[in-house]
RNA sequence: GGUCCCGUGGUGAAGUCUGGAGUUCACGCCGGCCUGUCAAGCCGGAGGUCGCGGGUUCAAGUCCCGUCGGGACCGCCA
C-alpha cells in the first residue's frame, strides 16, 4: 500500500515515484489547482503538492502517490526533517474521510484539558509526542528483556488472580462465581511466586509483571504499573544490584543515546544525614550541614538537648526570602513534625536573626564556618530527633531546590542499608517492617535484633533516580530460625506466621536456597527517560486521579444479572 | 479522609477581586477569493446551559452555600 513513510524521504529519493500513507496535518490552498497538503504518519511530515481539485481536510486518512522532488529554490523548510523535498504529481486516494478533531493534533493540544485529551486518547496517541512516548517505552523494554535474557535470566509469567494477603497495599478483589463469597485478589505484585520459583530452582527469574494497587492516585503513581520484577539465588545484594544496574543502564542507553556511569551508592543513613529523605534528589545542592556538637553545651533552650541539630544554607537567600515567605518556610516545617524552625541571615556583622541573641559569638561563628556561609546567605536549622530533623529539613530542601524531575542530568543512586523496622506501630507497641518482613538482617546487626530492633539494618536497598523512588527490593530470609526472630520482633507468634504466612513460608522447608531480588517500575523510569513529569504520559490508557477513563467511562456499575451470578449485592452508600 | 488550584462557543485564554445586555482575543470550523505555501493570506459566516444546583440582589460568568469533574500535594502506597 505504501513505499515509504512520511517522515524518511530525503532528497535521496528525488526522482522515485513513492507512494505514503497517513492523515492530513496542515493544508495550505491556492485555488483549485494548487494546495499543499501536510501528510503525518508516526515517522513524522511530509509536503504532498496536489494539483486536482479535491476535497481534503483535517484528519482525512489518505494515500497519496506522487514524485519525490527536490522543493524549488527559496522554498525549503529548515523546521522539517523532510524539507528539501516535497512529492509532486500527487494521485490523492481518499481512504476515510473524518470529522475535525476536538483539538489540534500537534504540540498545540499540550496544553488542552487533561481530561479532553483521555476523552479522545486516540487522537491525543497520534501526536508526535505520544508516539515518541510509545516508542520509548517500547524501546527500553526490549532493552530490558535483552538486558535479563543476557544475563541468563528466565521469563516466567506468574497469575493476575491471587489469594488476598494480608500485609500490604489495598487490593483489588475478584469475585467467584464458583465459590459465592470468595475472592481473588489482583496481585499487587508477583512477590510469593517469585520467591517459590526460587524453591524451584528456577535461579533466575524476571517478568514484566503488572500490578495492581488499590491506592490513591498521584503524578507518579497508577492503580495499574508495570515492574520489573526479578529475584536470583545463590547471591549476594551486588550480584541483584549489578544485574538490575544492567538493565536501567541499557534502557537509558536506548532512550538517550547515552549511557550513565556505574550507579553510585549511599547508605540509607548517609542519605538521611546529607539529603534528608531516602530518596535524595542528586541533581542539587543545598545539603544537610551537621550542626548538633556546636551546640553541646548551648544555653538557647530551643536547641539545647536536641537529638540532632542540623541546618541547610541557602545561598544569597538573605535578598531571596523576606519576613513573609519565612514565616511560610516556619509553617511548612511546624506541619511537618518540627517544633520550629531557626533562620538566619548571615550579614557581615553576624547573623540577622529573630535568636541571634541567643547564641553565643562562638556558636554563632562555629555555625558560619561550619556551614561555609557568606554574607547575603539563608540558613535554615532544625533542632528536634535525628529522623525529624532529618525529614523536615530534607523537605525544605525539596522545596526550595528540586527542579522538575524530567530535567537532566540524570542521576541514580541505590540507597543500601536500609533499616529493618521503621517507627512502631501504635497498638501492639511492635516495630514495623522496613521492606517487607521477609527481609534479611545485616549480618553485623544480628545479635540487635531482639535487644535494639530499631537500630537493625537489612540487606535492603532502592533505587533511586533523580528524587524518584524507582524500585526496591532486598536479600531474603531463608533460614526459619532468622525468621522466627525477625517475626517475633515484630510481634508476630508462631501461630500467626503459620496463619499469615504459612503457605509462602513452608515450601522453604523444602529447600529453599538463599535469594534476594529486585523490583523497578517502568511506568516511572520511562517517563524521566522520555523527559515527562507525569507517568500518566507515558502510559497509552491511563486513569485519572480518581481513578476513572473518561474514554471507556470505567468503572461502570455492575449488571445485577452478572452481581446475581457472582452472589453479590451492592449496598447503597455509606452516609 | 484532608489542603490547595482550575472549570467561559470545538480548543486555549481574558473578563470574576470591584455585580450592570454572552463582551473580547487567538486557534479551529463553514462559505468565497487565491498557482509556491509551510502558524499561508484576504473577505464573510456560524458556533454558548459561563460545569451543575440553590441562595443574595432590581440585576450574577462575577458575591455566598452546596455539588460534580480535572489537576498538585498530605494521609495512604508492608
Amino acid at each position: 500500500m505504501r513505499t515509504h513513510m512520511c517522515g524518511e524521504l530525503r532528497s535521496d529519493q528525488i526522482g522515485q515515484t513513492v507512494s505514503v500513507c497517513g492523515w492530513v496535518g496542515r493544508r495550505r490552498e491556492h485555488g483549485e489547482h494548487l494546495a499543499f497538503v501536510d501528510l503525518r504518519d508516526h515517522s513524522g511530515i511530509i509536503q504532498c503538492v496536489v494539483n486536482d481539485d479535491v476535497d481534503v481536510r483535517s484528519e482525512y486518512v489518505l494515500r497519496i502517490t506522487g514524485t519525490v522532488r527536490a522543493r524549488p529554490e527559496g522554498t525549503v523548510n529548515d523546521g522539517l526533517p523532510t524539507g528539501e523535498v516535497e512529492i509532486g504529481d500527487c494521485q490523492v486516494e481518499i481512504l476515510r474521510q473524518a470529522t475535525p478533531p476536538p483539538f489540534p493534533i500537534d504540540a498545540r493540544a499540550d496544553d488542552v484539558d487533561e481530561n479532553v485529551r483521555l476523552q479522545h486518547r486516540y487522537l491525543d496517541l497520534r501526536r508526535e509526542r505520544m508516539q515518541k512516548n510509545l516508542r520509548v517505552r517500547s524501546k527500553i523494554n526490549a532493552a530490558v528483556r535483552n538486558a535479563m535474557d543476557a544475563q541468563g535470566f528466565v521469563e516466567v509469567e506468574t497469575p493476575m488472580l491471587v489469594p488476598s494477603t494480608p500485609e500490604g497495599a489495598r487490593e483489588f478483589l475478584v469475585p467467584s462465581r464458583k465459590e459465592p463469597g470468595s475472592f481473588y485478589a489482583l496481585p499487587q505484585s508477583p512477590q510469593l511466586f517469585k520467591q517459590l520459583l526460587m524453591v524451584a530452582g528456577v535461579d533466575r527469574y524476571y517478568q514484566m509483571a503488572r500490578c495492581l494497587r488499590d491506592e490513591d492516585l498521584r503524578a507518579d503513581r497508577q492503580y495499574e504499573f508495570m515492574q520489573l520484577d526479578m529475584e536470583m539465588s545463590f547471591v549476594t545484594q551486588d550480584d541483584v544490584l549489578d544485574a538490575v544496574s544492567e538493565a536501567v543502564l541499557d534502557a537509558a542507553e536506548v532512550a538517550t543515546g547515552e549511557r550513565p556511569l556505574p550507579i553510585e551508592r549511599i547508605t540509607w543513613r548517609e542519605a538521611m544525614d546529607r539529603y534528608g529523605i531516602d530518596k535524595p534528589d542528586l541533581r542539587f545542592g543545598l545539603e544537610l550541614t551537621e550542626l548538633t556538637p556546636i551546640f553541646a553545651a548551648t544555653e538557647f533552650k530551643a536547641f539545647a538537648g536536641a537529638g540532632a541539630i542540623k541546618g541547610i544554607r541557602v545561598p544569597g537567600g538573605a535578598d531571596e526570602y523576606g519576613r513573609n515567605q519565612l514565616d511560610k518556610l516556619t509553617d511548612r516545617a511546624k506541619s511537618l513534625g518540627a517544633k520550629g524552625l531557626v533562620w538566619l541571615k548571615t550579614t557581615d556583622e553576624g547573623f540577622d536573626s529573630p535568636v541571634a541573641k541567643f547564641l553565643s559569638d562562638d556558636e554563632a561563628a562555629a555555625v558560619r564556618s561550619a556551614m561555609g556561609a557568606e554574607t547575603g546567605d539563608l540558613i535554615l536549622v532544625v533542632a528536634d530527633e535525628w529522623m525529624t530533623t532529618c525529614e523536615v529539613l530534607g523537605t525544605l530542601r525539596n522545596d526550595l531546590g528540586r527542579p522538575p524531575v524530567h530535567e537532566g542530568p540524570y542521576r541514580y543512586v541505590w540507597v543500601v542499608e536500609f533499616p529493618l523496622f521503621v517507627g512502631v506501630d501504635k497498638e501492639s507497641g511492635r516495630p514495623k517492617p522496613g521492606h517487607h518482613p521477609f527481609t534479611t538482617p545485616h549480618p553485623d546487626d544480628l545479635d540487635k535484633i531482639e535487644s535494639d530492633p530499631l537500630s537493625v539494618r537489612s540487606i535492603a536497598y532502592d533505587l533511586v533516580l533523580n528524587g524518584w523512588e524507582l524500585g526496591s527490593g532486598s536479600i531474603r530470609i531463608h533460614e526459619p530460625d532468622l525468621q522466627r526472630r525477625v517475626f517475633h520482633a515484630l510481634g508476630i507468634s508462631d501461630e500467626e506466621a503459620e496463619r499469615k504466612f504459612g503457605f509462602f513460608l513452608n515450601p522453604f522447608d523444602y529447600g529453599a536456597p538463599p535469594h534476594g531480588g529486585f523490583a523497578f517500575g517502568l511506568d516511572r523510569l520511562v517517563a524521566i527517560l522520555a523527559g515527562e513529569e507525569n507517568i500518566r504520559e507515558v502510559i497509552a490508557f491511563p486513569k485519572t486521579q480518581s481513578g476513572t477513563d473518561p474514554m471507556t467511562n470505567s468503572p461502570i456499575p455492575g449488571d445485577p444479572k452478572a452481581l446475581a451470578e457472582l452472589g453479590l449485592k451492592v449496598l447503597p452508600p455509606a452516609t
